[in-house]
DNA sequence: TTGCCGGATTTAGGATCCCAAACCGTGTGC
DNA sequence: GCACACGGTTTGGGATCCTAAATCCGGCAA
């Protein structure tokens, strides 16, 4: 258990995230104090923490107004998010190879191939996959030996799907047993664009690395982009629901 | 004059960038309450800050510890924000033209070349170079589309040498007039990189906007290898006192 | 009726107080 | 002599109170 203001900052976090707190809605201190039976000092501290990550700011004239997450807004973190990632693995390609990290990123793509092969996407697979994704992912972000690319990274994680690793699948389909396969292909085609940047690190073939992390991080965007497509109105909540990622603690691996 | 907290987080972000506060430094709250003749609640909220930034964190047990500020650390995080700004210059290529930006931008490239032509290079020169340099940056970062790429730059942007528009100059050179006429070429050579980038913009060429911009930002990071390789042991605050930029408010145009 | 002025109220910043937990030191028991 | 334990002290989190400023509202005058 945290301090209060951090609970509290991730409270009203997830409560701009899904929609409780509309898009312009004035937030006072005394209101919730009231309404979380705190005092005013942990509230401060969180409205504080929540102005500086940008999902509030202050309004004209007092107080704070919630600032609008959008699906867009969700997508253009994600292409910074990827742009960041792609430098890190041109770096640690550039860099000279750290055998125990790249041994770490191969047992990660050798599980998730696993997991893949499994052929059933249960919840518990699904959760086992997204470690493995954080553990190849968070690998690079912090064996780049550019110590902003991850702290930088970490400062757009609060918001859902831009935590480390974070992935997103049709939950609709894998629930519903249809189009399974095609979800499936999906999964291997990103893990062999895993292996693809492996071993472009691995050779220290930077632009491969970095070209490749770029295409890998598109692909995100691009099934957003599909959800879109099959939902007009798609809500941030419902990217919510189709992301594996819980809500995001801030713990990351060192 | 902004509140206490913000003034009391600035003091002590550049107490330690100095080197007021060393690393590995302790800051206890009642220490920095007794110093600064404040309360405890602004104390708290500037620590709160710094924490966000990077500056300090929790120690082990009790009280904050200061980071290291280092050269290279600087080096990383400019790093970081050249290769967001290609980034930014790729999709304002990428994007249908905007044409007041591009005028902007334009405009800002030739009044650069004019303070160049004068061919000295006092104070004021400077600044209003850093004026039109941080004009054409911001242009860039605010016309991109993508506001998190904006966001995440202002993100790090309380280092020094990280505020949009920063220049680094040879004041060494510049004072005692020799070597002026390098500084001269290399400001050339960067109003240059100002005009491709600005050309491949208008002319819709997102590889070579990016390719350029990633090239124009690493000429920051050579010119300080640069001041390495003149001074073993070069410390931030003589990146400081080279850079344009004073103490950064935090002030961006919109 | 409308515009302006002044007081009441709301609200955020800052100060102070309380408390619990962690750190430090000494003393006692083995 | 060493180790553990207990008590004092430091320190940070939270609550409460005060104050200044900004908003709101009603009344008064043109």
């Amino acid at each position: 258990m945290s301090s209060i203001d951090t609970e509290l900052a991730n409270t009203i976090r997830w409560d701009i995230i899904d929609g409780t707190f509309a898009h312009g809605a004035r937030l006072t201190e005394a209101k919730l104090c009231d309404s979380h039976n705190v005092s005013r000092t942990p509230v401060r501290l969180a409205l504080r923490r929540l102005e500086q990550e940008g999902m509030i700011r202050k309004g004209e004239g007092r107080g704070y107004v919630v600032e609008e997450v959008t699906v867009e807004g969700i997508k253009q973190a994600v292409q910074v998010r990827g742009h960041l990632e792609s430098l890190a693995a041109r770096l640690m390609a550039q860099a000279g190879n750290q055998p125990q990290d790249l041994e770490r990123m191969a047992l990660a793509i050798e599980r998730i191939e696993a997991l893949i092969d499994q052929g059933s996407l249960d919840d518990e697979t699904l959760t086992k996959m997204h470690a493995e994704n954080f553990t190849f992912h968070s690998t690079i972000l912090n064996g780049c030996g550019n110590s902003y690319v991850k702290f930088t990274c970490d400062q757009i994680s609060h918001l859902p799907m831009l935590a480390s690793g974070s992935m997103v699948f049709d939950r609709d389909s894998i629930n519903g047993k249809k189009d399974i396969e095609k979800t499936i292909l999906r999964l291997k085609i990103g893990n062999s664009q895993h292996r693809i940047i492996h071993q472009a690190i691995e050779q220290n073939d930077p632009v491969r690395a970095e070209s490749m992390m770029r295409e890998h991080s598109n692909t995100m965007i691009e099934y957003i982009e599909v959800f879109e497509q099959r939902k007009a109105e798609l809500t941030v909540s419902d990217l919510v629901s189709y992301s594996v990622q819980g809500k995001p603690d801030g713990n990351f691996a060192k």
